[in-house]
DNA sequence: GTCTATATTAAGATAGAC
DNA sequence: GTCTATCTTAATATAGAC
C-alpha cells in the first residue's frame, strides 16, 4: 500500500485499520475474525479484502505502522538534558500512552507474549539497537554520577512492565481497584514517580 | 471431573493438561487447536474429547487448576513476618515463578489481556479480596513505621509487573540483551532487590 | 469501489468399530 | 479407552454483477 491513494481509499485504510486495532487488540490475531473488522468499520468483508490482500496484511500494517509511535518517546529520551528528569520524563510518557492508547499497548502484549511471529526482526533490529544506545546514554549518566548505579537495560524494562501493566492488565487493575479509585492513572503516577525518584537518587 | 479415577485416566488427565498449557500460553485460546494439543500430548483428538466434553472445558480446568497455585505467594505474605523481608520474599517468590513457570503466566496474560472472560468472576472475587486484605497488612506496616509510605494497591501491581514482565515478555528481553546475559534473571533479582529496598526503606 | 453469492479450508465435535 | 472416518460449522478468500 505505497501507491498513492484518493482521498477515499485514504480514509477507507484508515477505517480499517482502526477497526483492526479495535478488534485484533481485544482477541488477539487468531482470535479476531474479519467479520468483525468488517463489523466494526462499517465495510462489507469483501471490502476489506479490496484493500488489503489478506487478514495476515491488516495485521502486519497495523503492527508496523504503530512501531514507530511507540518507541517514539525512548527515541525523545535525551543524552544532553538532566538525566532524573529524563528518565522521569520518558516514564512518564509511557504512562501517559496506556493511558491513552491501551488498545495499541495490547495489540503489541498479544503479538509478544505469543513469541513476536510477525515483529521478530524489528525487535531483534530496530528495538535492541535503540536500547542498546539509550543504555549507554544511561551507563554514561551513571558513571557520572548523576544518578544511582542501576543496570539500564534492566531498568528500561522496569519501565516498560510498570507503566504496560496499567492498559494490559486494565481489566485487572479496575477489578482489584473496585470501589478505592475510579481511575488508576493518578495515583499510579504518584506511585511510580516515587519509586523511580528513590530508585534514581545516588 | 471430580468423580474418582483410575491411574490411566489421571495420568492422560494429567497429559492433556500438560499439553494444553503448552499450546494455550503460545497461542492464546482461539490461536490454539485441538489438532496441536492431541499432537503435543500424543493423545488422539478424539481421545481428548473423551476425557474433556470440549476444547472449552479444557481451557478452564487448566485455568481453574492453576489460580490456586499462581495465588500461593501472596497468601504466604505474613503479618507477623518482617516487613520488608517479607514483600522482598514475595518479589522473590514471584520472579522465580516467572523463571520456572513462564508458560502459567503467559497463559494468564494472555486471558487477562483479553479481557478475562473465563476468569473475571475469580478476579472480582477471590483475588480482589486476597489483595484487598494483603494491602490491609501493607498499610499497617506502614503506619507503624516499618516501611516507607507507598500506595499497597500499587505496590502489589509493581511486584505483579516486574516480575512477570521477564516470563510475559520473554522474546524480548532475551533479543534486546542478546550477546549481554544469556540468562536475565539473575540481574533482574538483583535491580529488583535493589529497587524495593530503596523503595521501601523510610 | 462495493456488493451478493459462493468456493475452500480448517477446526470443533460425533459415530461407531475395535 | 482408543482409533478412523465423518459431520458441521465457521472463517478466509474469490468470482462476478453492478
Amino acid at each position: 500500500m505505497t501507491q498513492p491513494r484518493t482521498r477515499i481509499q485514504q480514509k477507507n485504510i484508515t477505517t480499517i485499520l482502526d477497526a483492526a486495532l479495535e478488534v485484533f487488540s481485544q482477541y488477539g490475531y487468531r482470535g479476531s475474525t474479519l467479520d468483525q473488522i468488517a463489523l466494526a468499520s462499517g465495510l462489507s468483508k469483501p471490502n476489506l479484502l479490496y484493500y488489503f490482500p489478506s487478514k495476515d496484511a491488516i495485521h502486519i500494517a497495523l503492527l508496523s505502522s504503530l512501531m514507530d509511535t511507540w518507541l517514539d518517546p525512548l527515541r525523545a529520551m535525551d543524552s544532553k538534558g538532566d538525566p532524573k528528569q529524563e528518565i522521569l520524563s520518558y516514564m512518564h510518557r509511557k504512562l501517559e500512552m496506556s493511558r491513552d492508547y491501551p488498545r495499541e499497548s495490547r495489540l503489541f502484549a498479544n503479538e509478544i507474549i505469543q513469541g513476536a511471529p510477525r515483529i521478530k526482526e524489528t525487535i531483534n533490529g530496530e528495538l535492541k539497537e535503540l536500547v542498546d544506545a539509550k543504555a549507554k546514554v544511561i551507563q554514561n549518566w551513571i558513571s557520572e554520577g548523576k544518578i544511582a548505579n542501576v543496570n539500564p537495560h534492566h531498568l528500561i524494562f522496569s519501565i516498560w512492565s510498570l507503566t504496560q501493566h496499567y492498559a494490559d492488565f486494565d481489566v485487572q487493575v479496575r477489578s482489584v481497584l473496585a470501589g478505592k479509585e475510579d481511575d488508576p492513572y493518578p495515583e499510579a503516577k504518584a506511585y511510580l514517580d516515587l519509586l523511580f525518584t528513590k530508585l534514581l537518587t545516588p
